[in-house]
DNA sequence: TTTCTTTTTGAAAACATTTTCATTGAGTGA
DNA sequence: TCACTCAATGAAAATGTTTTCAAAAAGAAA
């Protein structure tokens, strides 16, 4: 099809390219009854700027980069779902990066945003590492590309803006709950690898634990599930438990299976609990407690954020807190 | 920043701007030392041509558009990765559109979509309406941009390239365990909203069904967890059970709960089965029986095969079918 | 009316590439 | 050596916008 460009319109309003263009993008700075003739004209002939010539011209692309370390996290396609609805209201495009975990060639997709010439990124993820920080540093700084990072913090640093929930405190009274149960060898359950929002979990489990005088038991297990099975028979033979925090819903499932299989009734003999309220935790028996985490929002708000950074307004928080609610359920007394 | 320009690259390597585009874009068109020249300077550089001149020159965008209708189910995100890593090999970028359910103003879409030139579309969800599948066709047949269907077949029509599994297939040989384990009652519990895919493994189910003299029985639920207790409880009050062949992992589940709550055993008194392989089937207890989707493979192969047609290369196969598997668990005798 | 602002418009430059077409240079066969 | 072919290169056009700058038109003040 030969797609209309702005010269049939300009021809067919009897304007220039210039009033044309005006007419889309300053309409303040066109009389308004040639406006009017213009805009009529674009809807007959259903054009639409060619988005390259535009961005070539105005240096703006009216596109965001959202960067995602790895797509199979539940929570990233709610966050994603927030992020999109945002992005229509204020037309913007979304171009989507996957890092590569082996690979993570932060080099090569550093030039790949530098050359789409994206107007701002967004950055997904509940962990960033020293040198991602780094990355997003550049880009912001170097480049000037305003960057919104969502679900994490960066500790000590909130050069970069970020949108996220209070972890540290969700955590801390997730624990006060169970230590208002009477519970005495309360476990949390992390993640070998060192995630940024794990560790703000674990620090809240280890305030309440510390302030109550309980001793601090942190295990620490791989993410897969098939693995958790086997490590948890193995490691809750030898200690006793009556209380199970999980930094994800899915790895308290997997405990409370093990507990099953072992005749630890839930809850009555051990408490388990977990973080985000996806759908693991309603289908799972019995129904899991968990911290609710506004996953959506955080995207949304985190999306909002950065179409403010985009349009040089002034942003007076720059460490977005969103506030979260703990759901109590049957795992827990 | 002052990004380099091909400007740099060619003064810095005593050649034409022609000569650098060419290095670039068809290596064997320059002599091998001016080449290796131009290289070494656009490494010490960094240069990365800039995508909308690029774009606005070329009239190619090395993008493609992946519209998807619904982040939040689970395959999705899978899939989205198996196109992520095709693309990357490719070096392909990724437009992401996601539609909007309440008013999909497709129009909208597509004028968006013509306008950031994508080079190719690719169509993620395990339903296309007859709108959508007009839409997708003007694409293709008006606007020449090749277009691939994921994890769904449009019936009676190969004109879009589809890749996919035979859910008739899997659906019918699902039934047959069923019916080998000399169940009488065997429902399928499909979804009231119609999906292409599960109206085919509806008639998979039915014909299983009537080559072996049983009723059909196929009750529709809602997909959302909360509803479908309460609708099951009522449901199966009046109604024998003793084989469920559910159209999702996660409803599959959910009807195992009730089943327990109602003291009904799994799989002693009653087989399920779901479809996916999704963690919610690892994670039940008992383990779910299910059939295994092939889902980041089927999105890897759709983006390979975009690829292909992007590139005009010859495709034999309008109509890729993966394999599946049965993955026997614990909810199965 | 005349002059001075201010608003509205158009011509042309700029954006950073790819691609076409012409030119140069090197190799080949007579 | 001369004509011829073919590979390698460069100059310039083309891509479709936005933006700058200058000119024209319209309004306002005298």
């Amino acid at each position: 099809m030969n797609k209309t460009t702005i010269y049939d319109v300009a021809l067919r309003a009897k304007v220039s390219l210039a009033t044309v263009s005006r007419a889309i993008n300053n309409p303040e700075k066109v009389k308004p009854d040639t406006r009017e003739r213009v805009l009529k004209v674009i809807e007959e002939l259903g054009y639409k700027p060619n988005a390259f010539a535009r961005g070539l011209a105005s240096r703006k692309s009216t596109t965001v980069a959202v960067i995602v370390p790895d797509m199979s996290r539940a929570s990233i396609a709610e966050m994603m779902d927030g992020i999109a609805d945002i992005a229509r209201v204020y037309k913007y495009s979304m171009l989507l990066y996957i890092l590569d975990h082996d690979d993570l060639s932060e080099e090569d997709v550093l030039r790949d945003i530098i050359a789409a010439q994206v107007d701002g990124i967004i950055y997904l993820n509940d962990e960033v590492t020293p040198e991602q920080y780094d990355f997003l540093l550049t880009m912001k700084n170097e480049y000037k590309i305003p960057v919104v990072l969502t679900n994490t913090v960066y500790p000590d640093n909130d050069e970069i803006p970020s949108v996220s929930i209070d972890y540290e405190k969700a955590a801390y009274e997730m624990t006060q709950l169970f230590i208002k149960e009477g519970r005495k060898n309360i476990f949390m359950i992390s993640t070998v690898r060192k995630y940024m929002v794990n560790d703000l979990k674990e620090s809240g489990y280890l305030r309440a634990i510390e302030e109550a005088g309980l001793p601090p038991k942190i295990m620490r297990t791989s993410g897969r599930v098939s693995v958790n099975t086997e490590h948890f028979n193995e490691y809750f033979k030898n200690h006793k438990v009556d209380g199970v925090i999980a930094v994800r819903d899915s790895i308290a499932v997997s405990f409370m299976n093990v507990a099953r299989a072992n005749h630890v009734k839930v809850p009555e003999a051990t408490s388990v609990a977990g973080f985000q309220n996806t759908k693991y935790a309603i289908l799972a028996r019995p129904q899991l407690t968990c911290v609710d985490v506004p996953i959506y929002d955080i995207g949304a708000v985190g999306m909002r954020l950065l179409t403010k950074l985009m349009n040089q307004e002034d942003v007076t928080d720059k460490e977005v807190v969103l506030s979260h609610a703990i759901i109590k359920r049957q795992s827990t007394l």
